[in-house]
DNA sequence: CCGGATTTGTGCGATAATGCAACAAATGCA
DNA sequence: TGCATTTGTTGCATTATCGCACAAATCCGG
């Protein structure tokens, strides 16, 4: 569809912007901040930010404004009525019982992976994933599988569209080391990822695809890193990813 | 503040009515769904709807709108600023692994609780609870010992404001029956379920302070029912729930 | 306590959104 | 099929919002 201008309501976007514009670094803001962070006239920003507070999905002490779990409602609205979570959560809890370790699933969302289903074992990484959390897709076991299953030119694009900041000392940062390692994905059919997210964390990832062999999400176990080796790793653990991931190819539309 | 029209956004507020619109029940929502649901006339509904597709927050195939995880972004940003998540975790998971069972930590949105962090250890519930996650606060150990924190008239004013569906045969939705329980709740302390909420699930529920003595959340674990009377599984679990508790009053501001 | 700097709040004209009504296209139904 | 109803889209007068520029308030170092 063409997009008209007529069509379009300025404030919503601008609103949506000004929501976004509260991360964990910067989790309260006065309109001022907000009003920078968003690129949005300050006066705008205001309006945004006491229309949010009315309807509350913002508080508000006179000088700074904070979002409130009223907002949450907007985001789990979404993975509430997706279907994916539901229907994936039993393998996962199935499967990570069996290797007895974290399984997860997510879907790509621009460069980034977003959970949408978990099962936790133990805590392997510093931060708590759970659904709703994003990462980079670049360096993920989870997202190198479904920047595979995409055009390379379109993977290019979304590498290219941020900046491939090094999470360790072992992070791949380079475009073209990049594309070569998702067409290795591309043809061994699932991803290995040692320690380039995190330090101590390992992880191996396979494709989900549906019923009609698009590939819909991923799915990853990740473990402690030890003095394995990752050939054997993955030796352990990929049979059961795939199984799952073949399995689920039947129950999803 | 006293609210001025002027300062008012109503593009804003429609947007996000029609964002809320999309829920588990109505994922997939027409122009007309969309608009009879948020109340909105038509055109402006379908306005709110080609923005948020142009923004990346919807999919639209031509005739239907979904949600992409592009929402989610404005609810775990939400997530992400909030401190207590964090600070919460690691007793979290400390608590879960000493006493072998599933605990969460809640806040009070309204007369729901959200969900804001969570240690599973095996799973009790049908539905797979994770943050962000609501459930009626009057039916909940968690809401429960929130809603006897307020003052009783507003707690009055919240189990009014919602019809009280009885989710189980045990369920209370009486509201005098409610009260009663409020009162004896913020006497003794803790709110103990037993299967009001779903059939075979207990829990028990703890108020968690902030250093002004101010309750900010609540924390509990949940168990499947057994045998086992009620009084003895809250003599089990109960001292380390208040242990945590009071031991989590000293980092929070 | 002062003066400069930054931030917040507010009229106002230009501009854009609103909601009604009308209409066409799609859908349901007998 | 043919008629009735719902749904998507458009035009338009009314009404509200935008962002600029300016006033008021607040902050802050000396």
């Amino acid at each position: 569809m063409n997009v008209k201008q007529s069509d379009m309501m300025g404030g919503l976007a601008k609103g949506l912007r000004v929501i976004e514009a509260f991360t964990a670094e910067t989790p309260r803001l006065s309109i001022s901040e907000a009003a920078e962070i968003s690129g949005l006239d300050r006066a705008t920003t205001r309006r945004c930010l006491l229309t949010l507070a009315e309807h509350g999905y913002c508080a508000y002490d006179g000088k700074f404004f904070t979002v409130t779990p009223r907002v949450l409602r907007l985001g789990t609205g979404c993975l509430a009525s997706m279907p994916l979570p539901r229907i994936v959560q039993p393998w996962l809890d199935q499967l990570s019982e069996h290797i007895g370790q974290s399984t997860s699933v997510a879907i790509l969302d621009g460069a980034e992976i977003v959970y949408v289903a978990r099962a936790a074992q133990r805590k392997v990484m510093s931060i708590a994933l759970m659904p709703g959390s994003r990462l980079p897709a670049y360096c993920t076991s989870l997202g190198r599988v479904m920047l595979a299953a995409l055009p390379e030119t379109q993977a290019l694009e979304l590498l290219n569209s941020h900046p491939l900041q090094p999470r360790t000392a072992h992070t791949l940062h380079d475009i073209d080391a990049l594309m070569t390692e998702l067409a290795r994905v591309r043809t061994q059919g699932y991803s290995a990822v040692d320690q380039e997210v995190e330090q101590g964390l390992r992880s191996v990832a396979v494709p989900v695809k549906n019923a009609r062999g698009i590939v819909v999400a991923a799915l990853n176990t990740g473990l402690a890193a030890s003095s394995e080796p990752m050939a054997s790793v993955i030796e352990t653990y990929l049979p059961s990813l795939q199984q799952v991931s073949r399995e689920l190819r039947g129950v999803l539309s």
